[in-house]
DNA sequence: GTGGTCTAGACCACC
DNA sequence: GTGGTCTAGACCACG
């Protein structure tokens, strides 16, 4: 994993397991690795890792208990509700672009749309 | 006008510019201010800006002259590429946050027209 | 080395460096100092000597790849024609003066080779 | 005409005369425009010219004398001492350029024929 | 230690 | 006053 140096990294590490919880990739309950492993894995301070622990925690995105690995929330709410806010935000920032440009909503998912298609539309089987 | 630090100061000069030529805030020939203006204005140096505008000359955005200020292209094409041309990366950027959330283009725009209603749909002036 | 105050340092490098390359004083693929060591011996910004090898790069007469000295191109073809570029200018710039001065070819070649007896003719060996 | 910032212009200016010399512009006795009606010309200060004049005067060139224009020396032999001066100097250059490159005499002077050549050789016609 | 980039400041040519 | 050039110095990426 290579990491943006103009950005936290604790806060790309943040990005990074969140897109992993809304992909899946990380089930629901799942365990993590540990921080020692990720700090030496990534080559980053363990303290920054544990920067982006805490707030996931805070957000109740993981489970921390002493001994055992923290884990993944198993509330698909909480889940749900990521998804929800990445994806907000996500649109909120193309949107401004398109206001920025003038651009009609019409036209702008129109363009979506061949832009989609072009890439080859909606695959069946996910990664 | 502020500037994010972590981005060369000319790269974000020119996409100052090329958001107001889109938006038609300078028109097809138009004077632009002369470097050194914008250069006490923004509280740059003269050559951030030099090295923006001789960067957009060689993409044919702008004419510059000796002796006279520059100017934007009167050529409408050239312009109307360059909405294309940033319209194209802005859809392709959000198309990839998509793909990485496991987005389907469906959903995908089903969100967006309710983003858009919400913030009261396209308006039919201008500014 | 010095420098004519009246011309760019970076093209006096570049001259500077064409000639030697010419004499084979550097031979093909031969690894030159690096822009800090020229900077330092020559009383330079570094930056100067970037701007001078930069050209040579784009010339194709030096190759320059990250994290290892820049070297002498090895087509010899290339050298070659920049020994043909050079003896072309210079012919081209005595030939301007002699027409200047309504001095005809033979009488230039006939004190051209006076010139060079004096001089002691050519030897045989270089240097 | 044009000057070169980079060298004093008295100096051109005797170039500019002594190869009018040479090149019988102006005949040996002939009359040359006065200095006042040549720093009006040229745009530059009298002092100027006055300077370069002085030069050519004391290099026997041409002859000064109150209440009459300047005029260049009837002496032949000063003009032809004056030409072999100018060629010699021509010479020793391009001898120089041609030892620093390595190229013999018998090389230059084939190539120096055959770029004669190609623009057209000796024209009987001077002018 | 390499090569490469960005901003800064002084200066030039032209009108 | 325009636009344009050159050198300077600090910084970055990579190994």
């Amino acid at each position: 994993m290579e990491f943006d140096k103009r950005i936290p990294i604790y806060q790309q590490l943040q990005d990074y397991f969140k897109l992993a919880f809304v992909r899946s990739e990380y089930q629901p309950g799942q365990s993590l690795p540990s921080r020692r492993e990720l700090a030496l894995s990534l080559n980053v301070n363990p303290n920054t890792v544990q920067r982006a622990f805490k707030e996931m925690e805070e957000a109740k995105l993981i489970i921390t208990e002493p001994n055992v690995p923290s884990r993944v929330t198993d509330d698909l709410h909480i889940i749900h509700q990521l998804r929800e806010q990445l994806l907000h935000e996500m649109v909120a920032d193309f949107h401004t672009q398109l206001q920025d440009m003038n651009v009609n909503m019409e036209d702008a998912i129109r363009y979506l749309e061949k832009y989609h298609r072009s890439k080859g539309g909606d695959k069946d089987v996910i990664n």
